[in-house]
DNA sequence: GCCGCCTTGGTACCCCGGTACTACGACCGC
DNA sequence: GCGGTCGTAGTACCGGGGTACCAAGGCGGC
């Protein structure tokens, strides 16, 4: 009703399974698709990539709920032109649908907070900037620091570790701790990632 | 003026370099930092990082040319809370500004698209880690125990892998124990190490 | 000499991760 | 229909990991 209302805006069907969308997104050809994600039998993701993946023109906008969840990533990945969520206010909604009819896409204020912090969690600047973050915050380990963060890297738990640097487990846990203050990680797994990233450690070297 | 023309927002300073902007940021503590990525001497995205990490509640919102470059995605890391355009429209910048103010994020729909393109990329669709020697392991896991196992491999814990994928954290539990069985792992770390060498998970930098 | 950093080591505490079960509905192949 | 797999979920238990402290010796710089 909202959608009709508006002059430039046409509903051109509706659909209540993924399976029925579609085949209506290829019997009508519109601009936009409003999909959601949850629905019965075929899911919105597998709906989308289908849309997307038949090489008509139409853009696929997902409403999702308040959280992005593994299912708006992978709508995402399936060619998505952008999220609202479902309570989104009218003017947004339409807002939404014009600026993905152009050709771009839109991310509602609420979901690319969280997007935003994904998507830099997946680009560290080292990357491209030679001599980004994380180079330095492996500068910033002492030497030891790195020993410890290798063998980590190698999968040993600190009994491992202990034995083989022969250091009290406690020492070992000391240093685990200031490694993880000092690179940003959580916990020894994020570590392990921080070790590759930065290429301390590589795959396929580990004895 | 535009924003000095709104009742809810002033304007608290300006400056017309990096180190400046990140003095006045820290006196002045303002919500919002309007930051333009290409200044004189300290560019903006150092700016951003140093703001950011001063630990006050200043939000950065990045001013950026027409496509998102390096730097942009630098700003991302750094912390920023989101990209306008220079030319965008007064409407938009005020929006922008409200929305960072309050605590959401916003990239500018010209921006977003691109983002989400370059994000998509970054999550190869599930299938395509033809490689060698481990790879026969990584095939006799089923199709959710490679998913929860990829997360393991982004650093998230039990707990964050039950909310993004809708779970209960005793299912994760048990999808872990079967993936930590199945490909030879002790703990989530050597799953980890396990993720990489089979490129089911890629540092995603430095080539 | 004194200060700061690195390394080592300790104790105490809490929580998450991993294990060992059991269980049930959905689905698929025979 | 029936057995197998898969995905889901639960309970109970315990050990390792991480945190928060403190402390001492070595070593280099000012």
């Amino acid at each position: 009703m909202l959608v009709e209302s508006q002059p430039d805006l046409t509903v051109l069907g509706e659909a209540d399974n993924g399976a029925d969308a579609v085949r209506r997104a290829a019997d009508l050809a519109p601009d936009v698709v409003l999909m959601d994600v949850r629905m019965p039998g075929m899911d919105g993701i597998e709906a989308t990539r289908r849309i997307i993946a038949s090489g008509g023109r139409s853009r696929v906008l997902v409403l999702t709920t308040f959280d992005l969840d593994e299912y708006a990533y992978a709508a995402l990945r399936a060619g998505a032109s952008g999220f609202l969520v479902k309570d989104a206010q009218p003017e947004d909604l339409l807002s939404g649908i014009r600026v993905v009819a152009a050709g771009d896409a839109v991310v509602a204020p609420k979901l690319t907070r969280r997007l935003l912090d994904r998507f830099a969690d997946q680009f560290p600047v080292e990357g491209e900037t030679e001599n980004g973050q994380s180079a330095e915050r492996l500068e910033m380990l002492t030497e030891r620091e790195r020993e410890v963060l290798t063998a980590i890297g190698r999968g040993w738990n600190n009994t491992e570790i202990a034995e083989r640097f022969h250091l009290a487990e406690s020492t070992v846990k000391t240093h685990v701790g200031r490694i993880l203050a000092k690179v940003g990680a959580r916990d020894r797994v994020q570590a392990v990632i921080f070790a590759y990233n930065t290429g301390l450690v590589s795959p396929d070297n580990h004895g």
